[in-house]
DNA sequence: GATATTCTGTAGTAGACGCTACATAATATT
DNA sequence: AATATTATGTAGCGTCTACTACAGAATATC
């Protein structure tokens, strides 16, 4: 049984919101968010200022459904690599390679999404950004808590850090082929830290 | 022989353009290029808008001379970890080590200067970062590649991704201590990538 | 002392930024 | 058809940005 939306009165949109949120996060993805301005937006989606802030309420407010968007669509299903009925080293090593590819899928739109925001000139996309960052950092931890606590924050820590090299490296340009290689590196790190 | 200026005709400086540099780099290490404003540095200096300009031509121009001095002054003396009287592995694990230690040595000029750079929003300011960035990659692709061609393109990458991590998570605000412990997990790696 | 040179502060410039007041157009409801 | 509601475009708000025209102050040389 599908959703029955009542006709709101008034006059109609012109745009699809849903596709606009498609569109900026790809302009914020390609540009960082504070090189991308309203105007650029509203360039980009055929529409006037008054009308992006009827259907968003502000850029940060955009940016906000743009993250939890990239959150749905884009980020890496943590869950699909961090199993329980996978060895720890291999879970993490799988998902390193997964950033690898992801953070070079797109040559326009290079790196993650959250992390690179979490870089921003404007402290609330900073604090967005680091929600889901920290949300995504604890899941890796707790994967690796479960079966070896003593190491989970220092290799948590290794995987950011090395997810953080990634990004960074990937918004450089380095081709998919050299980022893989560092990721592969960064995996047999964690094989050897974690034998068994 | 010390060299003799001859003293300028016209009014004299109230302020040392070198020290209004070592100004300007803490106050670009510590918020970034794009966040610095003008009035920022001039503030910090005391002086006005004409003075700042009469004396480094632009926003621009005296962020080049700041990447010279963070060169000369600030930056990771590569030389003195890269020498051929080091094991390969044990140089570049030094090497990281040290990176993480510069990189939170300064708590609020956390990071690189050079690696962070790379990602303004000014296009003149990513490229004269990358000319350093390039530079000090090469040096490290060299030192690997005496003793170990094949591998040298690989193990840089690595480095450079494992740098570029830490430069990141250091201006996230972590520890010097899970900075460390992250470096030397990389080192392990390189270790085990390079036996002998 | 006269002049040339250079730095100084006052007070701006033009342009980009995020954002909005307002009148009008297009729809649903009555 | 009348009314309420919502979206739209025109035009422009105030603020910030990097940067500068200009006149006066401080020095060197002549």
């Amino acid at each position: 049984m599908t959703k029955q939306m009542s006709k709101p009165a008034g006059r109609p949109r012109r745009f699809d919101p849903e596709k606009a949120i498609a569109i900026a996060q790809q302009l914020f993805h390609e540009h960082g968010y504070d090189a991308v301005g309203v105007a650029d937006i509203t360039r980009a989606l055929g529409i006037k200022p008054p009308s992006f802030y009827a259907a968003f309420g502000s850029k940060a407010e955009l940016y906000s459904r743009v993250l939890d968007r990239y959150a749905c669509t884009g980020a890496i299903p943590l869950q699909d690599f961090l199993r329980a009925d996978t060895p720890v080293a291999e879970g993490l090593a799988a998902l390193l390679e997964e950033a690898a590819r992801r953070y070079a899928a797109d040559p326009l739109a290079t790196g993650c999404l959250v992390l690179e925001s979490t870089r921003s000139n404007d402290q609330g996309v900073r604090e967005a950004a680091g929600v889901f960052h920290i949300n995504a950092e604890e899941e890796v931890r707790a994967f690796i808590a479960a079966r070896h606590p003593e190491d989970a924050e220092r290799l948590a820590d290794f995987v950011s850090t090395a997810m953080s090299g990634l990004s960074a490296r990937a918004r450089n340009g380095q081709s998919l082929e050299r980022l893989l290689a560092s990721a592969r590196l960064a995996g047999d790190a964690l094989r050897q830290a974690l034998p068994g």
